[in-house]
DNA sequence: CGCTGAGTTGACGTAGGTCAAGCAGAGTGG
DNA sequence: CCACTCTGCTTGACCTACGTCAACTCAGCG
């Protein structure tokens, strides 16, 4: 049993509030929809909440989770520009969705997810969706067998990947976010990064950048 | 760190082998698929096979997993009569499937996922797919920020509910597939259920086969 | 420059893993 | 029908990875 810390239950502050204005526009992609911007921390959807939209990522990042009675919370994923979520196959949304940072996204009216019309937007959702289901198998890898210093190697990896690509990954999150996705503490996170360093296998030019030294050990440790 | 039990990674017995026949026939539910049968503890795919089929149980039930380079395993999932599983989106799998009991199931040919045609057997493909998301979701929460008590008692009820509704729950799998389902060992497994047992919230007649006494106090656990 | 909040580090506690012994039910053979 | 083994499960004693608590550092910012 761990202490639940303060802020993983943070709510967004009045500045925030204010800033959370809706913006209707047209664009390309957003034929179907309407794009909002919300400020750091502002929280797009609340567990409970009726699902009657669909969302995508358009710049910053979300944070999509769920807690125990107790404020224990478990970050399910991040998601980055791109990316669609909130999809829900019942009528209520199972999660909170948060923003990591300022954030624009694109909001879609739900098509009914059941009537599969075969259009370019509910494939896309399908698409996500399977997406999705893979990242939560190869988590549950993570979270049920993996130690703490592999959960942070496979993090960063994983990071780098849906980011850059390169060896340098500017982290969106923060210790605490990491830590209520990886199942872990902040402390046991950072402790783990330290590790690496260490190693030799990462370098921590600043807090939220983090430079990928040696990638195959890295996958070495991950697997 | 923990030890590989050696019966995490058994290998089908002979016995088992000869068992191993396919069986094409004809029903209601096979118009579009093959019946075939296996032996406890047979493979039916492995993990890199080409994904060319989707299965589906008829009787019996059938564990996937995964396992990292050292044998540590992490069970995705189990699947009883009526359920659909090996879907993926890629070529090949990515776990593998083995049959907790003797096991009874139709291969269905797999339909390119991707031609979302709207026929029912796509339809019933895609909502496999969203219930599978929504208990890997599920199962992160319980990963991720539940203790081996919690873990236990939010399994038996699940179980409960997939297989009886009743109160009396017949285990088709043994304490070692619990374990590598719920990220715990067999022993810490074993003493979660003495431990309800002896808190009177549940009964254990025999290994297999487990009494739910108090339902509610069991779901207060899990949340 | 002092304040604030995020991150790090150290000392210590504990849930759950490890190791080893013992037990009970299901086959098996004499 | 009873000893005999085999396999899955439980239990106890001990160990360790990670959580907890608290002090400290440091970057950003008014």
């Amino acid at each position: 049993m761990q202490t639940v810390h303060a802020s993983s239950i943070s709510q967004p502050t009045p500045a925030t509030l204010l800033r959370h204005i809706p913006l209707p526009r047209t664009s390309p992609d957003t034929a179907l929809g309407t794009t909002r911007m919300v400020a750091k921390d502002a929280e797009i959807f609340a567990e409970g909440d009726r699902a009657a939209f669909v969302y995508k990522v358009v710049s910053g990042a979300v944070r999509t989770f769920r807690l125990l009675s107790d404020g224990r919370r478990q970050i399910d994923a991040f998601h980055l520009p791109g990316d669609i979520f909130g999809m829900e196959t019942g009528e209520d949304h199972r999660f909170t969705a948060e923003a990591l940072a300022d954030t624009t996204f694109i909001v879609y009216r739900r098509c009914n997810l059941v009537t599969l019309d075969g259009g370019e937007f509910s494939r896309q959702v399908v698409t996500a969706m399977m997406r999705s289901l893979e990242q939560a198998q190869n988590h549950m890898l993570l979270l049920g067998r993996k130690n703490a210093v592999e959960k942070v190697a496979t993090f960063l990896l994983v990071m780098s990947d849906r980011i850059s690509g390169g060896n340098q990954v500017d982290l969106p999150m923060s210790r605490l976010d990491m830590a209520d996705h990886l199942g872990l503490t902040i402390e046991t996170v950072s402790r783990s990064l330290t590790h690496l360093e260490r190693e030799g296998l990462i370098g921590l030019p600043t807090h939220r950048s983090i430079v990928l030294l040696n990638k195959a050990a890295l996958r070495r440790l991950g697997t």
